[in-house]
RNA sequence: GGGGUGGUAGUUCAGCCCGGUUAGAACGCUGGCCUGUCAAGCCAGAGGUCGCGGGUUCAAGUCCCGUCCACCCCGCCA
């Protein structure tokens, strides 16, 4: 086959472009062969560029070069058709595409580059299995949704830029090869060969910049940047990720939440053609606990956590008493409708529990008065009274779990997703709720010490400052007797969450150095510890450091839901597996043991 | 680190429980026919390291053990 190796960069439109108003004109398009029908006499050809799809007809009675050639068309090859745009005839119109009222009938036929056959083939990828789809992303970026998805991620960070702009925000970039932080995620490292046996880190995120950078008097900065951290994968989390960053001075906690408010209103207008009502719903941490179990709320559906400890007190059931008796909690939920499901049903939600930490699943079917093995060990009323509690009826399945109250509400506010999906009741449409109020200090029983629940740069409330200011930490007795004292305290921080995601989070940041001093003592962070990891923020907090705070989203996490994705990785151009490896690419790989020598750097890899 | 699902033709999958002729289907691919298709149609054909290693057995895609890879989840992670 011949092929052309020049004067082919003329286009006069995108394929998908073409309509009614094109009827007459002699055009010229380039772009991939999608589909080919070959009737032998006429050949129809779905021609597909970044646009869309035409149909592109070649005939002999039009040009008999171009329809002799266009036989050994295949899929993928890379053409420049030129001919007239017609109107279809009457009745071969495709209505399911937008170019489906015309065609082109070529007149000249260039073949600028032919293709392998495929490994799968291009309109029915999602098929394919998702490492074949990563071994040849270049094949897989060339689906329509997939470009839908990477266009629509262009436009988010288009808007986001702009409307950043139009706030008198600056774009200010950080530096990638930066300081490994000790609190939070796992650091990706980098060795420095100028400085030998130092390693930078990559950033999890610009957070002690940013605060710099307001000491410093850019008062509203942003920035879109990537953030690495070497955690275990999900289907929402990659090792790298991007985030929308921002931080504002002179700013309290409804100043960041407007802004944020403002800019989802304009994002989802302009992108996805909906209208957010603001302001958001909010829910306090205590709350969003107690009705959901989770801090990630999924609020497009009921089916709320319900407390039962004063019934079960009521009754004679032994795992319900200890756990109460012990400090713990009895919560439980209605399965709607879910009477009907057989003892080996019952028997699989209860495996599921327990994966999600759970000692069993106590349930009672309100069917025929109560059916359920622990009915017996509850006065009627009381089983009465647990009905109207939990809006049950005839017909429902109300499922109870008795455990330390972390285990209940993450065993509950899991079984609440699944349930939410099973019964169908996870509606569309975009639910976002702040979460505020979170505890500043959270106790960590391994290491016996309180840890930032946020970070180390949160502040409290308000009126917990002088208390907090005030706390003699020398005295460890603290840390035990009076524990209770701190983790009441609350932080001026907040998440926001859209449809059970966790879309972003921030705070407002401590300023003055005497606060920021106390939260180390707290936290047991040392004088030395604290100089060497971050004194350069201690030290800029000495020099007139106005208040601020900010807040990071999750831009992939927003385009996921915003696309209608399930994955980060589909709105990723080059996502990793599981394993953080690149199928494309072949990385992370061995590198010469020139450059480790340079570097004066040897693996000790344990083999098993 | 742990739990679960999957890996068989280029692709998606069936076959595996209950071992036994030549491992099938659909799509794709190759060739032929075909002037209104749009998942084109019809005819013919090619195409397999059953992920990899070991074991049990007269015999393994099928049973057992190990291992690798992908995905979902827990831990971890804001």
């Amino acid at each position: 086959m011949n092929l052309i190796y020049g004067g082919y960069m003329i286009r006069d439109k995108g394929c998908g472009e073409i309509r009614e108003s094109d009827i007459g004109l002699p055009l010229t398009l380039c772009g991939w062969v999608f589909r080919r029908r070959d009737h032998g006499g006429l050949i129809f050809v779905d021609l597909r560029d970044r646009s869309g799809i035409l149909q592109v007809v070649f005939s002999p009675d039009v040009s008999g070069d171009a329809h002799e050639l266009a036989h050994d068309l295949r899929s993928e090859y890379v053409v420049s058709v030129s001919g007239e745009i017609r109107k279809r005839p009457d009745g071969t119109e495709n209505p399911n595409i937008p170019t489906g009222m015309v065609e082109m009938y070529v007149n000249k036929l260039e073949v600028l580059n032919e293709s392998a056959p495929l490994p799968f083939g291009i309109e029915d990828a999602a098929d394919a299995s998702e490492a074949l789809r990563l071994k040849h992303r270049y094949l897989d970026l060339r689906r329509p949704e997939m470009q839908k998805n990477l266009i629509i991620r262009h436009t988010v960070t288009k808007v986001i830029r702009d409307y950043f702009d139009e706030k008198g925000f600056l774009e200010i970039e950080t530096p990638v090869l930066t300081k490994s932080t000790p609190e939070g995620a796992r650091d990706y490292l980098v060795p420095s060969r100028l400085n030998l046996g130092c390693f930078y880190a990559l950033p999890q995120s610009p957070q002690l910049l940013k605060q710099i950078l307001m000491v410093s008097g850019f008062e509203k900065y942003f920035q879109i940047v990537k953030c690495f951290r070497d955690e275990d994968l999900r289907a929402d989390r990659q090792p790298e990720f991007t985030q929308v960053d921002l931080e504002m001075s002179f700013a309290d906690r409804e100043d960041v939440i407007e802004v944020i408010e403002g800019m989802m209103k304009r994002l989802f207008k302009e992108v996805l053609s909906v209208k957010l009502e603001t302001p958001f719903e909010r829910l306090s941490f205590h709350e969003t606990m107690e009705r959901f179990g989770t801090d990630k709320p999924d609020l497009r559906f009921g089916l709320e956590l319900k407390d039962m400890v004063d019934l079960s007190e009521k009754g004679s059931f032994k795992v319900f008493l200890d756990a109460i008796q012990s400090g713990g909690r009895v919560k439980a939920i209605n399965g709607k409708g879910m009477a009907g499901l057989s003892r080996k049903e019952i028997d699989l939600l209860t495996e599921e529990a327990e994966s999600f930490g759970a000692k069993g699943l106590a349930w009672i079917k309100v069917k025929n008065g109560f059916e359920s093995p622990i009915a017996k060990f509850f006065p009627k009323e009381i089983l009465r009274q647990m009905v109207p509690r939990l809006d049950a009826e005839e017909g429902d399945l109300m499922l109870f779990v008795a455990d330390k109250e972390k285990v209940v509400h993450n065993v509950l506010s899991r079984l609440r997703l699944e349930l939410g999906k099973r019964l169908n009741l996870i509606g569309s449409g975009y639910k976002f709720v702040w979460i505020t109020d979170f505890p500043l200090l959270e106790w960590n029983d391994e290491e016996v010490r309180f840890e930032a629940m946020h970070h180390p740069f949160t502040s409290p409330v308000d009126e917990d400052i002088e208390k907090l200011l005030s706390v003699d930490t020398s005295n460890s007795e603290l840390f035990t007797v009076h524990r209770s004292l701190f983790t009441d305290i609350k932080a001026k921080a907040y998440d926001i969450v859209l449809n059970g995601y966790e879309i972003g989070g921030g705070s407002i940041r401590i300023y003055r150095r005497e606060l920021q001093k106390k939260m180390f003592e707290l936290l047991r962070i040392s004088e030395e510890e604290a100089r060497m990891k971050f004194g350069f923020l201690l030290d800029a907090l000495e020099y007139g450091a106005p208040p601020h705070g900010g807040i990071a989203l999750g831009l992939d996490r927003l385009v996921m839901i915003m696309v209608g994705a399930t994955s980060i990785r589909d709105v990723i151009a080059f996502p990793k597996t599981q394993k953080a490896f690149c199928l494309l690419s072949g990385t992370p790989s061995a590198v010469e043991p020139r450059q480790l020598k340079e570097l004066y750097i040897k693996t000790d890899v344990p083999i098993e």
